[in-house]
DNA sequence: ACATTTACGAAAATTATTTTTCATATCGTG
DNA sequence: CACGATATGAAAAATAATTTTCGTAAATGT
C-alpha cells in the first residue's frame, strides 16, 4: 500500500486487489476495464447500472480503490486519457511513437485488410452466403493448412447456432469416408487461403458434382478454386510482416455468423442458451473445489 | 427550422453558425473544438472556466448548438467517440454506401477494436513475450472454448519458426499428463479470452508453481488470470452484433510470432524454408492420387 | 444624449450525481 | 440454528453541476 501521491493507473489498481474485490464489485472492474480510456465519460451511476449493481457499492469500489471519490477517479482517468491515443494518427500523417517492432505499421496493414475487404463485398453474396448456410441440412467446414484455425473458428460459431456442423479433415478418417453421402441439401462451408493443397480443389469438385452448395471464403488469389463455389467472399490478408493476416476473415466469418444465426431466429437463440447452461453446468463440475486453491501463490 | 432529429456532430454546428458567435462564444467554440474527442470528460463549468467565461454562458451556448442541454450534447460527443475519429467512415458520410445489413458497422467495430488494442498494448510487454517465447525450450500453446481456434492459429504459426511446440488441450490425453515434467525452461503461450474455464486458471498455477513463464493473450476482463501470467497481452474483442471479435487478437498472434521469428534469426527462416520443401513434396504426393480416387468412390 | 437592445455574469433555483446511512439478506461457523 | 461478519441496495443526505433569473454594462441606433 502506498502512503504518497498514488498515481497508479486504475486497471492496476484493480488488479492489485482483485481477489478480495466481491461478486458485484468484480462485476464493476469488468465495465471499468472495458471503458477504460473513457472512463471519465461516464458518471458512476452508468457504470453501476451497467455492471447492474446499486450506486453505493459503485462509491464504495472506488475509494476501496485509493480513491478519494469517484470524482478523484475520473480525473486520474482523464489524465491517462492523452496518453491514450497516440495511435490512430499513426495510419495517415503524424509523427509516430513506437517505433520499435513496427507493431503500429503491423496494425495499420491490419486495418487496410478491413477496409479494403469491407469495400468490396458485396451486400448480396453476403446474403447468399447466409441463406445457403441458413437453409443448409448439414454444414461441413472445411480448411487445410493456414485455413485450418478459421475453419475451427467457424465451426466454432456455428456450432452454437445450429446443429449438424461437421469439421473437416477430422484427424483419424480419411476424406472419402467423410465425404461420402454428401446430398444437395448439405452445405459446405470452405476456408481457401493461400497455399491451397490440391485436395482442396478436388473436394469441391466433388461437391459441386454432388449437387451441394458451397460458400468459400478465401483470399484475393483464388480464382480456379472459386469457379468451383456458389459463392465465394474474398478478404485481403497481406501481412506486414512474414505471415498473411486473417483479421479480415475472422471478421467476416463472425458477421457471416450472426446473420446466419438471425435468419435461423428463434432456433438458434434457443440452441445457444441451451449451450450456455451446459457450460455452467460442467463449469460447476470442475471449479468450486479447484476455485478454492487458487488464492495461495 | 429545426430538424427532428439532428445528428451532426458539434464541430460542424459550431462551424455552422461561427460568424454569428459573440466573442465568449468563440472562445468557448476554441476550447470545444480542443477537447473534440474527449469532450464528454469536461463538465460545462470546466469548459467555461478554460474559456474564461461564466457557466450562463457555456449553458446558454450548447442550446444555440442545437441540443436540449449540455447534456445532451455530452451524450452525442461520447457517441462520437466511439466511431467518430479514428478511420474512415464506412458507417455514415463515406463515399462507400455498404451499410444494408450492417456489415459496414460491425467492420467498424472491429477497425474499432484493433486501434484500441494498439493503444493500449506496450511495446515493452510485447517485447518481453516475445523474448519469452523466443528462449523457451518447449513452448505449448493453451486455449479452451472460443480460445482454442486462436490456440490452433498460434500453434500454427509457432510452429512454422520453432521445433517443440506443443497444442493443448490434446484430445485424448487428460491435462494431468500433458502437464506432468514442465520444467522452468518451458513456456505457455495461453489463450485466454472470455469463458475462460476454471480449468485455465488452475493449469497456469501449476505452470507458475514449475517456474515457467507464461504468456498471456487476453480479453480486458482477464483479471485473476492475468495475475498468474508472466506478461499479459490484452485485446479489445467487443463484437458489434452476437459474437466476440477475435480479429485483434489474430493481429496480436501474427505480430508476436513474426517477432519472435526475428528474434531467433536464421533458425527460423531455415526451418520455415524446410517446411516449405515438405510442403511441396507432400503436395506432389497426395494430390493426384488420393485427388483420383475422390471422384465416386 | 437617450432609449433600446444585447451580452454577460452573479447568484438563486433546479436538477443531477455521489456519498452515507441504515435495514436486510447472505454466508460461513461454532 | 443462532451468531457475527460481510455484502448489498433503497433511500436519505450531501455535494456538485446546470440552468434560469435578473441586474448591470456595453454597444447600437435614433
Amino acid at each position: 500500500m502506498n502512503k504518497r501521491e498514488d498515481s497508479r493507473p486504475i486497471d492496476v489498481r484493480i488488479m492489485a486487489i482483485y481477489d478480495e474485490l466481491t461478486a458485484s464489485e468484480r462485476r464493476l472492474a469488468a465495465v471499468v476495464m472495458e471503458a477504460q480510456s473513457n472512463l471519465a465519460s461516464f458518471t458512476a451511476g452508468e457504470l453501476a447500472v451497467k455492471a447492474d449493481i446499486s450506486n453505493a457499492t459503485a462509491a464504495r469500489f472506488f475509494k476501496r480503490l485509493g480513491y478519494a471519490s469517484y470524482n478523484d477517479a475520473r480525473m486520474h482517468a482523464r489524465q491517462a486519457e492523452d496518453w491514450g491515443s497516440p495511435l490512430y494518427e499513426l495510419t495517415g500523417t503524424g509523427r509516430k511513437r513506437l517505433a520499435p517492432g513496427d507493431f503500429g505499421l503491423h496494425i495499420a496493414q491490419d486495418l487496410q485488410n478491413l477496409t479494403r475487404t469491407a469495400e468490396m463485398l458485396s451486400e448480396a453474396d453476403l446474403e447468399e452466403a447466409t441463406r445457403i448456410l441458413a437453409d443448409a441440412a448439414r454444414v461441413f467446414v472445411v480448411g487445410f493448412r493456414n485455413s485450418m484455425a478459421l475453419a475451427n473458428y467457424a465451426r466454432g460459431l456455428l456450432t452454437n447456432i445450429r446443429p449438424d456442423v461437421q469439421l473437416l479433415p477430422l484427424a483419424g478418417t480419411s476424406m472419402g469416408e467423410d465425404l461420402a453421402g454428401i446430398g444437395p441439401r448439405d452445405v459446405f462451408l470452405v476456408l481457401g487461403f493461400r497455399r491451397r493443397p490440391l485436395l482442396l480443389r478436388e473436394i469441391m469438385a466433388v461437391v459441386r458434382e454432388a449437387g451441394a452448395a458451397s460458400v468459400l471464403i478465401a483470399d484475393m488469389t483464388a480464382a480456379r478454386t472459386a469457379q468451383l463455389a456458389t459463392v465465394t467472399l474474398r478478404c485481403h490478408n497481406r501481412g506486414h510482416s512474414m505471415f498473411d493476416s486473417y483479421a479480415a476473415p475472422m471478421s467476416v466469418i463472425n458477421y457471416l455468423c450472426s446473420s446466419v444465426s438471425q435468419a435461423l431466429g428463434d432456433a438458434a437463440v434457443e440452441r445457444l442458451a441451451e449451450i450456455e447452461r451446459l457450460h455452467d453446468r460442467l463449469d460447476q463440475l470442475a471449479g468450486p473445489v479447484q476455485g478454492k486453491k487458487m488464492h495461495k501463490e
